[in-house]
DNA sequence: GGGACGTTTCGGTGCCCACCGAAACGTCGC
DNA sequence: GCGACGTTTCGGTGGGCACCGAAACGTCCC
């Protein structure tokens, strides 16, 4: 009964709520450098990542002699977002204030893994509109139209099938959806390659490079 | 910093939680009612909604000598269907395990206060068809055409302007927008006031009488 | 192989909080 | 008014858990 309540156990700890934030930004992060993020000793991070990926929240990789930790699936940061806006903080009537602060992030942010902000939502609008995506009761559909996709170095059959392979996902500033899963998640990685954007280095926001204005559909 | 925390602490507590799932069914229910559904004394309910109260998760109105709860804002039901999406047993690849149990969840059910369930989308499709409602980027808008819903006693001049007025809602088992917001309450409202749908006893499921098969436009 | 580095395990300490019962408070009905 | 009922306040008890430091473990680099 009430496995609702151990999930939120999970996410009740300030430090581990911090962990999770530090991870809503996107990249994989080691032990350590969460360690000093949060401010706590390392022992006590790895203790909480045990928890967190014991509860199938995190998934964390080895990678040499460090271990990364990284959201495991998009429902988690979802329900962080979904969280948040129930803070007392959060009480605006329609929507903004608490990003009125940072222009950086309506502009262009990356949501877990994928482009948001309005350059997301412009880039959802143009795939629909040259007909590779559809927009079927809020949910996105891949159209064969999509194989103009391939000219970015984005592979479709490829793509992991683990998770949906395109999803709306409600923008938080916009408030109109933008691609997620794993083809947004393609999408943010072909924009950072090419460097049409960069991340900033305080989490989730990024920077649209003068390359990128020329490139992306919104600009 | 992290209010997040500090919400989700709320949600942390067995008790609490099972109160704000008896709460998401949708009535507004009393203290000493809870007390006797989740099993402790009544005592403890009072402090915990003092405390769900002060964070505004629920609002409590004074009716008569009692006080009945119910949830302040869609945005909790939404946190608390987030939060749940998480839970380990509802690790279903597309949306289904958790609910096949509950055939009668999936034709007809409340979602904290309007419509859901294949009749809550197909309720939304319908006024969609029929010009009442746009669906512009995943959020619904009203149009002109609406004005035959005052046919069925629905003043949309007359609604609550604290909320918005219709808001889209993806749907759980559907995985598809149906229409939450104030509208989304009062065509609940209508639909019980006419007996197209009954409350089981048991919460959040609806029955679909016979009125209610030949009025509404899925069945 | 040896030493540096990142990470984990373990024991001990301290705090926070849910729970109940008893008593006080406020409202309803006669 | 006076009981009955629903609810709240208060003190005391108990359990769970986050935190750190020290030591063990594994990996990389020279």
């Amino acid at each position: 009964m009430s496995e609702l309540a151990d999930v939120a156990a999970l996410l009740a700890d300030r430090t581990r709520a911090r962990i999770l934030e530090e991870l809503l930004g996107g990249p994989a992060l080691p032990a350590g450098a969460l360690a000093v993020r949060v401010g706590v000793a390392p022992s006590t991070v790895s203790g909480h990542l045990a928890k967190l990926e014991a509860a199938g929240l995190i998934v964390v990789r080895r990678r040499g002699r460090r271990r990364e930790a990284e959201l495991a699936r998009p429902e988690v940061a979802e329900a962080l977002e979904a969280l948040s806006r129930l803070a007392p903080g959060d009480a605006r009537p329609i929507g903004l204030r608490a990003v009125n602060g940072h222009a950086a992030l309506r502009e262009a942010r990356s949501c877990y893994d994928h482009l948001a902000g309005r350059i997301g939502v412009a880039l959802a609008d143009d795939l629909v509109a040259r007909g590779a995506l559809g927009l079927e009761g809020g949910a996105f559909v891949v159209r064969d139209s999509a194989h103009f996709l391939e000219m970015y170095g984005i592979d479709l059959a490829g793509l992991p099938r683990r998770r949906a392979v395109v999803r709306a996902c409600a923008d938080w500033t916009e408030r109109r959806p933008h691609v997620a899963g794993a083809l947004g998640a393609a999408l943010l990685e072909v924009a950072l390659a090419r460097d049409w954007v960069r991340r900033r280095d305080d989490g989730r926001a990024l920077t649209v490079t003068e390359l990128g204005r020329a490139a992306l559909p919104a600009a």
